[in-house]
DNA sequence: TCGAACTTGCAACGGGGTTGCAGAATATTT
DNA sequence: AAATATTCTGCAACCCCGTTGCAAGTTCGA
């Protein structure tokens, strides 16, 4: 618990008790939350704005970042070489569509892919869907 | 003209001047398209509702895709190959941070990715954000 | 312990997207 | 060509997501 009062203090961050809140359901639940989920965890405890601005500087911060879906915007914890000024770009996510789940995979690299000429790539963020092995 | 009357009659769809002009845009703008370009192009013919609804019956009938984004929805034009039933669902899309269009590069393949144990992926979608050769 | 700086809750708002329904347009049958 | 069944459209209303402004409450450093 003062691990993660060490996070906020080390993101130059005022430790309030809705941040430890978001933050340790960011670290129990291992996967992608949207903000509904965190409204969903953390009950009636904070205002649906407080978690939103939570959200928005978590992401400012570089401690989160967002993860892309059809349906959706969700949210995942950066590894940890992400912080405010670089930011680990490349993402591949993987959503179950039988569980609804999405999980970073945060040890796989995505292979390079050769682009036409004239393309200048800077980040890459690939999303596969399927059955994860829970579900399997 | 009479192409776009075809296209709709080969997905048993109704021909009327809203799916024309909308099936039209897709055609003469290469890139993907929110709802609110389609708003903007359109202009005042026909009613939000109707846009909304139109682009939901083309994804059903596998006219168009979505394009996920890290700032909202778009569709896109199928490749051929595409129908009600079957669709070509590996995508690679290019979204320029410059101009901030984002188009299909449909001839690339996305690399196979090695997944650990139990993942059984269907399908993959690749988000490329850089600079594209126009704004280069 | 005090004050400056930051964070929260509330209220209100705008945009995105959906639904129900009545009226209009399209296709089909004769 | 006219009548009918079917499908589409526009309108109104609604819900959900996310943001902003402001006043009151907290945090933290001096």
């Amino acid at each position: 618990m003062d691990q993660l009062r060490e996070t906020l203090k080390v993101h130059h961050l005022r430790t309030t008790t809705c941040r430890e809140d978001v933050l340790s359901t960011f670290i129990n639940r291992k996967n992608a939350l949207s903000h509904g989920d965190l409204e969903g965890a953390l009950g009636e405890s904070y205002d649906r704005v407080t978690i939103y601005r939570t959200l928005k500087t978590f992401l400012e911060k570089g401690i989160i970042h967002k993860v892309l879906d059809d349906e959706g915007l969700r949210y995942a914890l950066c590894s940890h070489s992400c912080s405010e000024e670089k930011h680990q770009h490349d993402h591949i996510h993987f959503k179950c569509s039988s569980c609804g789940e999405t999980n970073c995979l945060e040890n796989l690299h995505i292979p390079a892919v050769s682009l036409p000429d004239g393309y200048h790539p800077e980040n890459f963020n690939l999303l596969i869907q399927g059955i994860c092995p829970k579900c399997n």
